[in-house]
RNA sequence: GGAGAGGUGGCUGAGUGGUCGAAAGCGAACGACUCGAAAUCGUUUAAUAGGAAACUGUUCGUGGGUUCGAAUCCCACCCUCUCCGCCA
């Protein structure tokens, strides 16, 4: 969320930041109520402060017994009222204009960092590096087509279970998952991370602290009785675990690792990604996540980025690393680096991991702070997976294949799984 | 799901209508003593909004209500704990 003092004193500034993201923000609207809900607490605070005056004047006379019928006594009583009834009827009003403003100013998306490069869409996304050599040749099999030879996984049949998007993994290919999710944890741990297994089942609230909500309700899916949502990321659970927090900055910066489930409706993605393990609602991902000092988070966000792409290189998978450009940023994060994976049976770079900073946007959602020199001030979040399972696993399918249909597995992975290869 | 108990500052815990934003203790910070430290003594120590500041407002689980005045009374909700039931 941005800052509403920043809003109402400076729209301008907030008007030519939010518009990087390359169509026009108006907040004039905003900006008004904020004047507005300004003048309003001023005129009850100093309504609050007569009211409290008189009432504690009542107080002190009522000490004395022989006063507590007398005229004064009860003009005072009348006069407090008066001012109790101006009070409720703009607390009324407050109360509307808080619910309207906090409603609009969460719809608002974080500022693009100053680095973040200008562009439209994702075709203004600047490749930062290359690493890697990326299998070239024609005539490779999609993972898809590896899967079913291999007998690895089974979403024709996950169709009955729930709908299409869903997977069922088999055998080999169930192993090969358990063993990423491993390695990943294994290797994140060992490099300072705690692990972290959340809930997979979330509030609104949580949602909100960390910018799903209130403008993409749509994307995940909800509880027909509950509060509650089914998690689309562990950066929304990892987020509200510190929520309302004031963190001691000697313990920052706190680093998570946590696998979990994650869930997606994927609406208006219809056609896109129908086979394989590209675009599925329900997949496994292992995320980090970084709570930091307010005054470190640049670098930050390079350790982290770099952290994700270890597991590429330890797997030994060519990636490629693009520096997402305003027109294509999340809607929390101010600057975002995505790792992606090269599919060779499409030719393509496909994301594998979005190491974004999101600055101090979700800790004022969630109010988490720390205290440095005895000021306040919101801490910064970051996030980044570490991987994606599901497209790691089709990355080494694809990656890994044998002219004699066989997948060779990393050999970092050979401990978790067990084998070399996967063979019919 | 049923019955009961409870939610107060960083923590423990007092407070059942009137200068209560809240006793006391612990913890923490600073100072004194000391060559230094421990112990001791003294002072300080919640968040948040507005303000340059003085200061003012709000906050005792959350939201309403009663009252001139609510941590305290009323209503609803949330959460935690104990017992019973069910259950991996």
């Amino acid at each position: 969320m941005l800052d509403q003092k920043l809003i109402r004193e400076n729209p301008t500034y907030v008007e030519e930041n939010l518009s990087l993201r390359g169509k026009v923000f108006q907040i004039s609207e905003i900006h008004n109520l904020t004047l507005e809900k300004k003048e309003i607490d001023i005129k009850i605070s100093d309504l609050q402060s007569e009211s409290k005056k008189i009432s504690k004047l009542i107080g002190q006379e009522m000490c004395n017994p022989k006063n507590i019928n007398s005229l004064e006594i009860n003009d005072l009583k009348y006069k407090g009222n008066q001012f109790k009834i101006k009070i409720t009827e703009l607390e009324e009003k407050k109360r509307l204009l808080d619910k309207q403003l906090l409603e609009e100013i969460s719809r608002l998306p974080n500022f693009p960092s100053k680095e973040t490069p200008f562009g439209k869409d994702e075709n203004n996304n600047i490749q930062i590096k290359t690493w890697g050599e990326p299998l070239k040749e024609d005539n490779l099999k999609t993972h898809w087509e590896i899967g079913e030879y291999l007998d690895l996984f089974d979403s024709l049949k996950s169709t009955k279970i729930s709908k299409s998007r869903f997977i069922t993994l088999k055998g080999n290919g169930a192993r090969l998952e358990r063993a990423l999710i491993n390695f990943m944890l294994d290797e994140h741990t060992k490099n300072g991370y705690l692990e972290l297994m959340p809930p997979a089942l979330i509030n609104s609230e949580s949602l909100r602290g960390s910018g799903q909500l209130p403008k993409f309700s749509n994307e995940s899916f909800k509880c027909a009785n509950d509060d509650l949502w089914l998690s689309p990321t562990a950066e929304v659970p990892i987020t509200a675990f510190h929520k309302n927090e004031i963190i001691d900055p000697q313990v920052l910066p706190i680093k998570y690792v946590a696998y979990s489930p994650c869930f997606r409706r994927e609406a208006g993605s219809y056609g896109k990604d129908t086979k394989g393990l590209i675009r599925l609602h329900q997949f496994n991902k292992v995320e980090l996540y970084w709570f930091c000092d307010p005054n470190k988070s640049l670098e930050a966000h390079k350790v982290l980025t770099e952290d994700a792409e270890s597991i590429l290189k330890k797997l030994n998978l060519p990636y490629r690393q693009v520096d997402i450009c305003t027109g294509d940023l999340g809607f929390s994060a101010s600057r975002t680096f995505d790792l992606e994976v090269w599919l060779p049976s499409s030719k393509t770079y496909r994301e594998i991991s979005s190491c974004s900073n999101c600055l101090d946007f979700q800790a004022r959602r969630s109010a988490i702070r720390t205290k440095i020199d005895k000021k306040t001030s919101y801490i910064h979040t970051l996030n980044g997976s570490g991987l994606a399972i599901g497209r790691t696993m089709a990355a080494i399918l694809e990656n890994g294949q044998q002219s004699d249909g066989s997948v060779k597995i990393p050999d970092v992975l050979v401990p978790y799984f067990g084998s070399n290869f996967i063979k019919k």
